[in-house]
DNA sequence: GATGAATGAGCCTTCATTCAT
DNA sequence: AATGAATGAAGGCTCATTCAT
């Protein structure tokens, strides 16, 4: 059974999904939802509201989902791989999501949204996590600079993910995480002698 | 002296500047710059064409002032170091550019400005010579993956902006290049043994 | 009851009834049905569509009345003055029709109108049709150039009105129907000897 | 040698011969005739003014060569014929004026224009004037509606010019005259017994 | 006499949103 | 809970027109 909510929130990410975010309007939801505009707002208060719930909604979801598929893995690269893997994986199956972030949402009203931030916090804390690890495991150089690798890892992801909508998902994205876990590793892993 | 179009590529800057774009219109930057919306069309063709001509006008401008900070400078990190603080430095003193750039434009209409790629493409093209000539040179490993590295790059840098952007430019951006740049080289140079 | 749609209908007809038609503006029509503009757009899809719809609307309603009237009429004659009184009738009743027709509609995407052109047609039809039956009848002489003559007599007409507009409609149109008629028989009918 | 203000008045017709009179706008008459805009307002008042003055032209001119053309003409039939035939030879030639008359100018304006009525009256006068001299030799009818005659003469002219127009020209508008002459000849005669 | 530059007024249209039912 | 009907606010853009040079 799928109620009202779910319909539409789905036809928020069919919308979004269009990557011509002028036509991301309330109108166009309702359309494709079969839901009328007055109607979304008895479960949204506003278009802000709309845009941020289903973001946070997804985050949540990949959360969840990382956490799972971290349970077993062992070893600094084996996480790192897993991650890159997974973010890349989310995004390949949600495209819609990296839009509605980046892009529809106003910056300033997605930073007043606490879940928002806080879910964008979590995921980054997980990456920090990894390296924290790897430094005590000895894997990890001691003398990294976590915010700027964060900024790196998270930038570099987005961007991958960026140019692949551009290019009209005209190629698969996970091939491309192992490259990139292993990359990432290259820059912190402690030099062997 | 300033020029009408001088003074509505200053305006329009400083209406991107809000982060907010949905205030970016027409009839804004018509009251900051204090011309009349129908003269702005005198000068540009359209909203897009607006949009479009001040970003590749400062583009440009980057490429032109980023190739003279190149002259004399030898080696892959000093290259590489002298390339991220130019980048930084840059969106440091127009942290407007970024948005429009990243935010504001139409990624459709971006791409069909042949303008616009064709420069986002040659500092690309900047970056891939500098990994390139440290491969011929030793420096840098043969087996990295240019379009990953490529795109960790620019997407960590443009992260870098961002995040310095929301938090309200509060902090000294170029103040990071170094530690980037090291990051950078340690997952492409060859390892010592 | 007055639906909407319909205070819509009226107040465009007012509107168009200025003679002035670089006046007839959805704003004014707006302001005078005390129908907001986006309002109106939510019952026409665009200006176009919503005077094609209200000529389109009377002009069928004209077609309609039309046949009724002619309903037991009998012979050339009698149905010539019929139907140029009711001609004349109809834009004394409907002055603002007129005007819609003649002058605000571009051509161009009237005649793309496929109702608009087809009642033209039909109303066109009506009129050789008497004249072919007179012809039959032995009434109408057989050497009549029917295009020529459809044209004087419509166009003869549409002039009358506009005459009449232009005078303010300061005198009788319906009057001049007789006249009118006799001048027209006078020019096809069978000479007698 | 041409004068600044012969080069406006070609473009102008140039420009309303369109047929999409929302096309006929100051800027494109200052394109097509190499002024600019500023300029022409050095030689019209206003865009009404220029409209008026063109149409007033263009209106004298013709009945100018309209006397010339009926010099030696006698009998009524043939200065009928003739009249028609140079009616229709005018716009064939000059199929923009049409539009001009009936679409461009606002009928307000246009009434208001001491010069343009007179025109139009002294081009009826010469119409009434064929008839009441037909009637004195005894070839027109006394109790016809001279009032009635005059607008279906010339409205019936002015449609067929318009459907000649709205079917793009593309047939030979002076070959129907005669058949025009000899339909209004047969409405006004005096009936042979 | 000619014009480049500028503009106020206004146009059509669309959007997120409300409210009576 | 759902919606049809309505709207204030605003957006991009164009036009006839002016004026300093």
């Amino acid at each position: 059974m799928t109620t009202t909510r779910e319909r539409i929130v789905h036809a928020s990410f069919d919308v979004f999904d269009n990557l011509d975010f002028h036509k991301a309007t309330i109108r166009e939801i309702a359309k494709r939802s079969g839901i009328a505009p007055a109607s979304i707002y008895k479960h949204f208060a506003s278009k802000d509201d709309l845009v941020m719930a289903i973001t946070n909604e997804k985050t949540k979801q990949m959360i969840t989902e990382l956490n799972e598929h971290f349970i077993g893995v062992r070893g600094t690269m084996n996480k790192l791989r897993k991650m890159t893997w997974y973010y890349l994986y989310f995004y390949e199956n949600n495209p819609q999501v990296s839009w509605v972030v980046n892009i529809s949402t106003s910056v300033k009203s997605w930073r007043e949204s606490s879940d928002g931030w806080k879910n964008v916090r979590q995921t980054g804390q997980t990456f920090m996590g990894i390296l924290r690890e790897g430094q005590k495991l000895g894997d990890v150089r001691q003398d990294i600079n976590i915010f700027v690798m964060s900024n790196i890892y998270f930038g570099g992801l987005a961007r991958l993910v960026q140019i692949w909508l551009v290019h009209n998902q005209s190629y698969s994205l996970t091939a491309l995480a192992d490259d990139f876990a292993e990359t990432i590793f290259a820059a912190v892993r402690t030099p062997t002698e």
